[in-house]
Parts: structure tokens; C-alpha cells; sequence
DNA sequence: ATTGTGTTTGACAATTTTGTCAAGCGCAAA
DNA sequence: TTTGCGCTTGACAAAATTGTCAAACACAAT
């Protein structure tokens, strides 16, 4: 309506069914027929839309950064103490991954076939601010000294990686599913408790 | 010689180079030309020698889970006190990450074709051992109170996860290559301080 | 009713990739 | 030298996958 844009059903049933196809079931090589199928749709609609099946991806992936990036800028950006803020981005982060388990092993694995993202602005802005109040924690003595992003690693670190290698730890691990929830749902708290002092 | 053993150079060529090509250069996706082409060989010896692609991506995935298998237990098994362990663990990851720095995000994505590994007893005696020696840690004040599991999630994630998505970190965060190592070499000193009190 | 545009379809061609096979080669043992 | 066996090769067939195209369809605007 706004203008031109409608984005036909079929366009949008597409790319979300390779969505959940990829980040849900974690069917990263699904080809366009696989696609097709699932979207009960004729696989020549996947090149009507998006042209190849390389360009699909690369939206789909597309989308998902910039997710995350305003995700995580929303919450920095907020107007919170800083351990809150921590505590929102966890739950954020296992909000996503519960509703896309695959996501963040997707990402991991996709970008080793070279891709770029967000403004340079926007991140140098967005680093200011965090080392700003990472370093006012450090100085209250709530966390112990380190650099900056030496504390963002150890988040992302923490946060994605029973996720990105759920399958890999499960194993390794013998541990069930159930089990496995019940690891995540008490991590957060393990989290803060290594984070911060 | 020892029995009948040989191994033919050229199946042993094959699979080193296929290794290569998955965990120090990334290509996920080689096609048994591109394996054949990289090792100098026909294209038909893999078959030969390993029946089908599938079969060789196994053999290999297999035997990179073993050695990671090996190193762990070795170490747990040393005579040296916890925290030392631990930084040897660190040390031999952080190396096996320089010779092959896709290895972590191969095991990763690969993992969710389904696999399976290690005798349930080794596991057991293993983890009983690791138990053991980690609440006698906790009671030293060493390390704060949480499961032992969650502590070894910790441990994999801090380790793992910045090479598993080195090109994600180094996108994100906007690094240089050389920053970046930089960033792993004072790695160490920092997960030493997250885990320890 | 007709026109036009966006949508959908099936068939086709091109390419890529995998696995098989029969034949040839090298070399050590008989 | 001949035999046997492991190793290697090129050619072939089969399957899978992607992208293109012309034609058909739906339906709203004229």
C-alpha cells in the first residue's frame, strides 16, 4: 500500500519458509527444490522472486544481521544499569535462539564465505559507548580488568556457543535434550556470575 | 611392515589434503574434483580409496574427533593440579587452532548431520575424575559455586567459539587480522581470570 | 469485453557432481 | 620372464541441481 510495495504472499512465504528451513531445522543445504516443496510453491517462483538461489541466501542472511544488530543497539542504547543491560541482552539472545536454534551456527558457518555489514559510524558509536560504561564497571571494582572487547568475546562467547554447537556438546556431553534445556535455562545466571564480580 | 599394514601414500595424501582443505582453508563444500585436484591425484582414487565422498568426510571427521578426544583425557589424567590443567588445555587448544583454524567451525556445522562417539565408559570414568577434582576447587575458593557441567560449557565456549566464528567477531567487531591475533594471544590470561576467582 | 500486468506453470537445457567400469601400468614374488 | 596384485587412469552413465523461457492464468483497470 505505502507506495508500490506489497511483497506478493508467495514472495514472503519463500523467503520465510527458507528461513525456518535454514535457522529452524538447520537444513543449510537445502536446494531450491527442498525449498520450493516445503513452501508448497513451484521452485521456478524461487528465480521469479529472487532471482538465483545465491541471492536468496545472501537476503535471508541479509536480514538476520541486521536483526541482531538492532537488537543489540536497542538494549545498549536503552536507559539501564549496565549489569541490566547484560541481563536483557542474555535473554534476548536465548529468546532468539529458542524460536531459531540453528541461527547462530548458520551465521557462524555461512560468513566464512565473505560478507560485510552494519556502518562504520553507527559501530564506532556504538564501541564509544560501550567501553564507556564497561570501563565506569571496571572502576566500581564489578568486574575484573580486561579490555573491552575482550568482555564482548566473552559474552558472545558465553552466550552462543552451547547454541552454535548444541549438537557438538550434546554428544560430547551425553546429555539428553531435556537435560540440555535444563543446562541453558539455568545459564544465564552462571553467566552473570562469571562476567561480573 | 608392522603386519600388513601400509596405507598406500597416495590414500594418506588424500585424506591429509582433504583435511587441509576443510579445516585450514575453510572449503567446507570441496567436491571430490576440487580434493582430487588440490592432492595432484585422479579424481577416481578417492573413490577408491574411500569408496565414496561421504565415506572420507567421516573418516575424517571421525579421526579429528578422536585426537580432540585424546588431547582432553591426556590432560585430565596428568599428574598436575587443576589449574594448571587447565591452562594446558587452553595451550593445546589455542595450538591445534593455529594449525588448523577452521577445525572448530567444521566439527560445529558438521555436527548437525548427526554423529556419535566415545565409549560410555571412558565418558563416565572421565567425568567422575573431572567432577571430583573441580568441587575440590570449589571448596578451596578457588572457583565460584555452579554445576561442573556449566563450568566445562564455559571452558569449550571461551575457547572455542572466537575461532568457531573468527570471521563473525572479526566482522562484527570491525578488526584486522593482526588485531585480532593480538586479541587471541592475550586470550589466555583472560579466560584464566574468568574462570578463577 | 478487452487490455495489461503481475503471477504461476511445465518443459527444457546446461552444468555439476558423483560413482562405476574395464583396461592399463608398475613392480615384487615366484 | 611370467604371474599376480595393488595402484592408476580415462571414459562413461546416472543423478542432481540450477537457471531460462514461452505460454497460460488471474484479475483489476479501462
Amino acid at each position: 500500500m505505502g507506495r508500490d510495495y506489497k511483497k506478493s504472499d508467495t514472495e514472503l512465504l519463500i523467503k520465510n519458509t527458507a528461513r525456518d528451513l535454514f535457522f529452524k531445522e538447520g537444513k543449510f543445504g537445502a536446494t531450491t527444490q527442498e525449498i520450493a516443496d516445503a513452501a508448497k510453491v513451484n521452485r521456478t517462483l524461487i528465480n521469479y522472486y529472487f532471482r538465483s538461489r545465491n541471492n536468496l541466501f545472501s537476503i535471508i542472511f541479509q536480514e538476520a544481521v541486521e536483526q541482531e544488530e538492532i537488537f543489540t543497539q536497542e538494549i545498549l542504547y536503552s536507559d539501564l544499569p549496565f549489569k541490566q543491560k547484560i541481563e536483557n541482552y542474555i535473554d534476548r539472545s536465548f529468546q532468539r535462539a529458542k524460536e531459531f536454534p540453528y541461527l547462530e551456527s548458520y551465521i557462524v558457518s555461512r560468513l566464512n564465505e565473505g560478507h560485510l555489514y552494519a556502518k562504520k559510524e553507527d559501530w564506532e558509536r556504538f564501541i564509544e559507548r560501550f567501553k564507556t560504561e564497561f570501563e565506569e564497571e571496571v572502576r566500581k571494582g564489578n568486574i575484573k580488568e580486561m579490555e573491552p572487547i575482550q568482555f564482548i568475546v566473552n559474552i558472545a562467547s558465553l552466550i552462543s556457543f552451547p547454541f552454535a554447537a548444541r549438537p557438538l556438546l550434546q554428544t560430547t556431553l551425553r546429555i539428553s535434550t531435556e537435560e540440555f534445556d535444563k543446562l541453558i535455562s539455568q545459564r544465564k545466571e552462571v553467566i552473570m556470575k562469571v562476567l561480573f564480580k
